[in-house]
RNA sequence: GGCCCAGUGGCUCAGUUGGUUAGAGCGCCGCCCUGUCACGGCGGAGGUCGUCGGUUCGAGUCCGAUCUGGGUCGCCA
C-alpha cells in the first residue's frame, strides 16, 4: 500500500551525502536496490541518480511498525527515509562512494512498491538490448545510463555556456519544412489544410540558419534535432541532434577556431581531457591517400602506400589490369603478421570484398626472407623485391594489396586498416585524436544519376583558385568544407557558404540544376541574397556521436534516452503504428493496396 | 535490398557424434538469522528450447522458411 510523503520533504540526494554530513538528521527517498535482512537488523541499500546509500533498520531506533515495513521491502520500491547520518560502526565499504557512512532509519515510507523488475538493474548490464529498450524506463535507472545522460546534459550546458560567451544568439528554426529532395531521405508530414501536400522533418537548419545570417543575427546556434530517413548504424539513428551554428563575415579558419576552442573546453569540463589546439589538419588527399578514408583514425599507423609505379608493367595482371584501367595498386603493411595463417587471411580477402574489392593479393616476408604469396609465381624476383622495398616490407611482415579503381582501393583498403588495428590490439582506447580534414571535393560523380552531385551541399563555397574550373572541370574542383574527426568518427563538418548569386547559380548549373527547379525548391534563400548577403560560414557537430565517444560507448544508443531500434521503430512504444482511418481521411490520404 | 552473428526458466549461460526425466549461477517465493554490503543457512516454484514446416524410430541438436534483435555493405547532399 503506497503511503503519502506529506510532512516531508527530501534532504539529500543518496550518493550526496557524507562523513561531513554526520550527525545529520536527514531525509532521502529513492529506490531500493538491494535488502539485507539479517533478522534484528536489517540493511537496505537506497538509490537516487547521485549514487547508492546504505539505511539501517533496528526496531529500537524506529519503532515496530516501521520495522515491519523495512521487512517487506522488495527491489525497486520506492521509499522515504528519515534518519540520522553515522560513520558506520561495522566495516567501510571501499567500493561505495558513501561507504564511510549509513543512515540509522527513525521512519520510514513506502511510496510506491514494485513488482519484480523484468531484468536486474545494474551497472554493467548483460541483458539483451532488446529487453532493455522494451522497458527502457527502467534501463534508464542504470547507474551508466544515467551517468551518460548526466554528462550529455552537462556537455550542452558548456556548450550553451561558451557560445553564448563568444556572442552566439541561441535560435529555434522549424521543425515543419518543405522537402527538398535533394540529399537525405526525408521524413513527411501531411498537411491537413492543404491536401496532398507535405510537410519534411529538418535534416538540418542548413537553409534557415543562412537565412539568419542575411538577417544579421551574425552568429547564431541551436542544438538542434535532426532527422533523416535512412537506414540505421551503431552511430546511426533516424532523429540525432546536432551543435548546428553559422557565423558572419567569416573563413574557413575562423569556424574552425571556434569549434575547437568549444570542443576542448567541452572535453575538459566533461571528462577532464586537455586538447592541444590548434587540431591537426590533412587536406581531403591526403587522408584518401595515407588513411584511405576522410574520416582516418589516427591512433594508429599502417598506412596505405600507392606502389602503382613499383608494379608498372609486372607480370601480374590483376595489378597491371588495373592500372590501365586508369586505378591504383596500393597496400598496407602488417608489421610482424607475416606467418598470420591462411584461414585468417581468407577471411581479410571475404572482408575486402565486402566493400567492392574483386580479391585482394598478399605477400608474406617470411622470417628467412623467402615470400610467401598469392601472386608471386606472375612476377620475377627483381619485381617482387621492388614491390616490397616500395612497401618498406621487412622480414616478418605481411603486405595486403588492393588493386582497383581508387575509389574501391582507398575504401577496401581504409576499412582492412581499421579492422587489423582491431583484430591485433594495436589502438590506444586512451587516445582522443582529433583532426581536422579540408580541401573537399566540391563534386561526387553519381553513377546513378549520371550527374555530378554535391559532395556536401549545393550552398557550399568552392576554393577560390578552383573556381574558374566548375565548368570546365568540376571533378577536380575543391571546396571550402572541413569536417571534424575523432577517432576515425565523422564528429562534424561544415564549410563557408556561396553568397553571390552568381556563383551560385553557376553551381547550380554545375549539378544539372535549371533555373526553374533551383528557385522551386530554393528560391527563398536566391531571393534573400539579393538583398545583401554577409559572406558567412558555419558547422554541425553530432552531439550524439560526441557524448557516444567521450563516455567510449560501443552505440550511440548509449546517449540517447529513448533511441530507435535498427528497423527505426520504438521497441517500447512500438512507434510507429498505424493510424484510425478517420485521421487518414482527414488528412485526405488513402493507402495503396499492398503488393505481392 | 545483400551478407554475417544471436535467440534454451524472470536474467545470464551450458547442453557431447541426434538418444531416456533439458542443467547451472543469479533472481523469485517461504522459513531462520543483530553488522551485512556478491550477506548466510534450509526448503520450494518456475522451461511447448523464438515460430512454422521437414528429415528421422527419435530433434534443443540436422535441413528449409520465417520472426525478433545486433553488426555491416548499399544508403546517409
Amino acid at each position: 500500500m503506497a503511503e503519502s510523503m506529506k510532512g516531508l520533504k527530501r534532504t539529500h540526494r543518496c550518493g550526496e551525502l557524507s562523513a561531513a554530513n554526520a550527525g545529520e538528521t536527514v531525509t532521502v527517498m529513492g529506490w531500493v536496490q538491494k535488502q539485507r535482512n539479517k533478522g534484528g537488523i536489517i540493511f537496505v541499500d537506497l538509490r537516487d541518480r547521485a549514487g547508492i546509500l546504505q539505511v539501517i533498520f533496528e526496531e529500537s531506533d524506529c519503532g515496530a511498525d516501521n520495522f515491519a515495513k523495512a521487512e517487506k521491502l522488495r527491489s525497486e520500491f520506492v521509499v522515504a527515509v528519515v534518519g540520522k547520518v553515522e560513520k558506520r560502526a561495522g566495516a567501510v565499504n571501499e567500493s561505495l562512494a558513501t561507504g564511510e557512512i549509513e543512515v540509522r532509519a527513525k521512519e520510514l515510507r513506502i511510496l510506491s512498491e514494485a513488482e519484480t523488475p523484468p531484468f536486474p538493474i545494474e551497472e554493467n548490464s548483460k541483458t539483451k538490448e532488446e529487453l532493455r529498450l522494451k522497458y527502457r524506463y527502467l534501463d534508464l535507472r542504470r547507474p551508466d545510463l544515467q551517468k551518460n545522460l548526466i554528462l550529455r546534459s552537462k556537455i550542452a550546458t558548456t556548450i550553451r555556456n561558451f557560445l553564448s560567451r563568444e556572442g552566439f544568439l541561441e535560435i529555434e528554426t522549424p521543425i515543419l519544412n518543405k522537402s527538398t529532395p535533394e540529399g537525405a531521405r526525408d521524413y513527411l508530414v501531411p498537411s491537413r489544410v492543404h491536401p496532398g501536400c507535405f510537410y519534411a522533418l529538418p535534416q538540418s537548419p542548413q537553409i534557415f540558419k543562412q537565412l539568419l545570417m542575411c538577417s544579421g543575427y551574425d552568429r547564431y546556434f541551436q542544438i538542434a534535432k535532426c532527422f533523416r530517413d535512412e537506414d540505421l548504424r551503431a552511430d546511426r539513428q533516424p532523429e540525432f541532434t546536432q551543435v548546428d551554428l553559422e557565423m558572419s563575415f567569416v573563413d574557413v579558419d575562423d569556424v574552425i577556431d571556434a569549434t575547437e576552442r568549444m570542443v576542448a573546453e567541452v572535453c575538459r569540463e566533461a571528462i577532464g581531457l586537455e586538447v592541444a589546439l590548434p587540431m591537426k589538419r590533412m587536406t581531403w588527399e591526403e587522408a584518401m591517400n595515407r588513411f584511405g578514408s576522410d574520416k582516418p583514425d589516427t591512433r594508429f599507423g599502417m598506412e596505405l602506400k600507392d606502389v602503382s609505379e613499383a608494379v608498372k608493367g609486372c607480370g601480374f595482371g590483376v595489378f597491371t589490369g588495373a592500372l590501365d584501367a586508369g586505378g591504383s595498386v596500393r597496400g598496407i603493411n602488417v608489421k610482424g603478421q607475416a606467418e598470420m595463417p591462411r584461414k585468417k587471411i581468407d577471411a581479410l580477402v571475404e572482408f575486402a570484398k565486402g566493400y567492392g574489392a574483386k580479391g585482394l593479393a598478399y605477400l608474406s616476408v617470411m622470417p628467412d626472407g623467402s615470400y610467401k604469396s598469392s601472386f608471386a609465381k606472375f612476377m620475377t624476383e627483381e619485381e617482387l623485391k621492388n614491390l616490397v622495398a616500395a612497401m618498406e616490407g621487412e622480414a616478418g611482415d605481411l603486405l595486403l594489396f588492393a588493386a582497383d579503381r581508387q575509389k574501391i582501393v582507398w575504401s577496401v583498403l581504409g576499412a582492412l586498416r581499421v579492422e587489423l588495428a582491431r583484430q591485433l590490439d594495436m589502438i590506444d582506447n586512451n587516445r582522443f585524436d582529433f583532426l581536422w580534414i579540408t580541401h573537399f571535393p566540391q563534386f561526387e560523380w553519381s553513377d546513378e544519376e549520371e550527374r555530378y552531385v554535391a559532395m556536401h551541399h549545393p550552398f557550399t563555397m568552392p576554393m577560390d583558385e578552383d573556381l574558374e574550373m566548375l565548368e570546365t572541370d568540376p571533378g577536380k574542383v575543391r571546396a571550402k568544407a572541413y569536417d571534424i574527426v575523432l577517432n576515425g568518427v565523422e564528429l562534424g563538418g561544415g564549410s563557408v557558404r556561396i553568397f553571390q548569386s552568381d556563383v551560385q547559380e553557376r553551381m547550380f548549373e554545375a549539378l544539372g540544376f535549371t533555373k526553374e527547379k533551383a528557385y522551386a525548391q530554393f528560391g527563398f534563400l536566391l531571393d534573400a541574397f539579393k538583398y545583401g548577403v554577409p559572406p558567412h560560414a558555419g558547422l554541425a557537430i553530432g552531439l550524439d556521436r560526441f557524448v557516444m565517444l567521450l563516455v567510449k560507448a560501443e552505440s550511440i544508443r548509449e546517449v540517447i534516452a529513448f533511441p530507435k531500434v535498427k528497423d527505426a521503430s520504438c521497441l517500447m512504444s512500438e512507434a510507429p503504428g498505424p493510424v484510425d482511418p478517420a485521421q487518414l481521411e482527414e488528412l485526405c490520404l488513402s493507402l495503396a493496396e499492398e503488393e505481392e
